[in-house]
DNA sequence: GTACAGACTGGAAACGTTTCCTGTGATGGC
DNA sequence: GCCATCACAGGAAACGTTTCCAGTCTGTAC
């Protein structure tokens, strides 16, 4: 080590001094200041040799262009960031054995952690996930009796707040725009779906669900054409539900293609609460999952346990609630956006008070 | 090591045997079995710290969230994974001495390379990545003379093709909403604008610029508030081009409180031809930058660096390219939107699609 | 039969840290 | 004045690889 070289004394001293623990005055500033001249930052790979610590978190998932996803990236790094660990972005691939491979790559040991949020799930996988060398936590469904550290979310739930927050604005004829259904959300929203409508309070009502290929615009739009070009016996659809953001401006566009104005003929709900829905016209009422919230208990999960924590499987679950916009207003308002509407609100404000909503 | 005793060998051989260079076959076979029985990968940290390579590269940003870096970290990610390459993920913060701070950080070690797009710069930063230990990708201003490899896009000729799309289609008095003026893009649109509304093609028309605080949507509505509150001797503005995608949708929603219909009244253009500008309603006109380009592109160029590649510094530059949507269509068009509209075609493309009409 | 080349294996060093352990000098108590 | 205690410094080991070097063994050519 040439600090210690250029100091004068031996490497011990020197990562003491630099350490600040148990290293005489003198000595410390002797080695700062010979550190100082060289320019010296000591080396992350040796240390982490030594330390068997990376400092270092993964963050995982299928798709890293998702609004949600790119939610929880931000707050994961604003959690990890100043307790100086890096983020290293992977990819889950989309199957489950791709996801398998990146969880077995934790061998490797080139991360401290790993916060993984997967579409698909399997026994596999939970396994690999139990006998992973490093902690993981798992963004999406609660694995509390698999003993893995989980953050989850009652999309379930959030969808049937979107449900009675259509019927109680009179809607009674509701299509649901699904992503797959052999995905994790996918068959959680299902259930809400079916659920809140097979409950009394919509007893006698229409209920029908489309699925879409997969959770995009462009597959909201193909979809919601689907469902829109059917009339069920009851009358037109006056609602339709989407499963996330996307899906719900594809139907948004849809109903344009077909003349319908939007809430008025039919109003839309969406869900992840994505800053896209807040400022797209009309601003879309939305199912936030907390997405950002998610993130940093994830993140605060994760450094929990690689410190000393040895706590059993810890299980947090961040209730989903309901941001009414102009996409379901009772009353079909004007071209121009007042400014007191809720969405233009959402609009004005910095980026920062959306993370203040969710919590 | 675990695996050499396992298989009777010595730690030489059985690095040579997984490695597959110099051993005879019965060693292969007999390491590989060892290994499969013990489930073991060979250590991320040992190797690097002997190989001197992490096998990692940093990309920083000032803000993660913004749509245009979310598109160059997925280009960039899928660049280099194949390489076996991790990507971190990084922030420059917002001023120039956090981003020099993070290009002295890289003294430590941490990465092979470094991909940053700063919002701003001066000499120092320029000195700090001329002297950083790995090769540095600058995504934003050429730097040809600094000698720093750079992936540049000439958006000042971008803000042209814009003013002059809607010189074409008619339009005489243009605003101008840009970001903060003291930053690198901010400072080249409005070079582009001014260059743009000063030429003989544009004589006698009106042209005006509104600075908006932030590259944001609620920076974009404020700011375009303030502008169209004014009226030109000329008469009322009837186009407005902004300095990206957000500012742009805040600028169609300023104009839906004014009761302006757009492209109607006011035809409005974007910039970074975003995912979100895609799916709006209407769907927006913008200047694509090639953003999944830039970042594939920097990925490339630090992919060389960091082998062998010694040539002199790159400059690679992507040409900016106009993308009519709704927003500037000549003839206001009924609420409802036709199959065979530009915009309509973006939306029912998969995503890959973007990439290629990027190209 | 000898010599040489070639294929392969094992020992050992090196990468840059941190930390345990031992040693030294000083200080203070009796 | 001597001994115990304490504060601090240096030596050396260890973390897990890869790779240089030397050595062994086999086979082949003369």
């Amino acid at each position: 080590m040439q600090v210690a070289e250029r100091a004068g004394v031996s490497l011990a001293s020197t990562s003491r001094a630099l350490h600040g623990t148990g290293a005489s005055r003198a000595m410390v500033d002797r080695v700062r200041a010979a550190a100082a001249e060289l320019g010296y930052s000591p080396d992350a790979i040796g240390r982490s040799l030594r330390m068997k610590r990376t400092f270092q978190v993964a963050f995982a998932v299928a798709d890293i262009g998702n609004p949600v996803y790119v939610e929880m990236l931000t707050a994961i790094h604003e959690v990890l960031a100043p307790h100086g660990y890096r983020v290293v972005v992977m990819s889950t691939g989309h199957t489950v054995a791709s996801t398998i491979d990146l969880v077995r790559s934790l061998g490797s040991g080139f991360v401290d952690g790993l916060i993984v949020s997967p579409l698909r799930t399997d026994d596999e996988l939970v396994k690999a996930i139990q006998q992973a060398p490093v902690p993981v936590v798992v963004i999406g469904r609660s694995l509390e009796k698999q003993g893995i550290d989980s953050v989850s979310t009652d999309s379930a739930a959030g969808l049937g707040q979107a449900v009675a927050h259509l019927v109680e604005i009179g809607r009674r004829r509701i299509g649901f725009v699904n992503g797959p259904l052999d995905t994790t959300p996918g068959a959680a929203r299902q259930r809400g779906f079916d659920a809140a409508t097979s409950g009394p309070a919509f007893a006698g009502d229409h209920a029908e669900t489309e699925q879409a290929d997969d959770f995009t615009v462009a597959a909201g739009l193909a979809a919601a054409r689907r469902l829109l070009s059917r009339t069920p016996a009851a009358g037109p659809f006056d609602a339709v539900v989407a499963a996330n953001d996307l899906l719900a401006i594809g139907v948004i566009r849809a109903a344009g293609e077909l003349g319908l104005s939007v809430p008025g003929a039919l109003a839309i709900t969406g869900m992840d609460d994505t800053e896209i829905g807040r400022v797209f016209q009309p601003s879309l009422t939305s199912v936030s999952l907390g997405s950002a919230e998610r993130g940093r208990a994830a993140a605060r999960l994760v450094l929990d346990r690689v410190g000393d924590v040895v706590e059993p499987a810890q299980q947090i679950a961040i209730g989903p609630h309901l941001v009414v916009r102009e996409s379901t207003l009772p009353a079909d308002p004007p071209a121009a956006t007042p400014a007191d509407l809720p969405g233009a609100e959402d609009v004005a404000g910095p980026p920062a008070s959306k993370e203040k909503s969710a919590r």
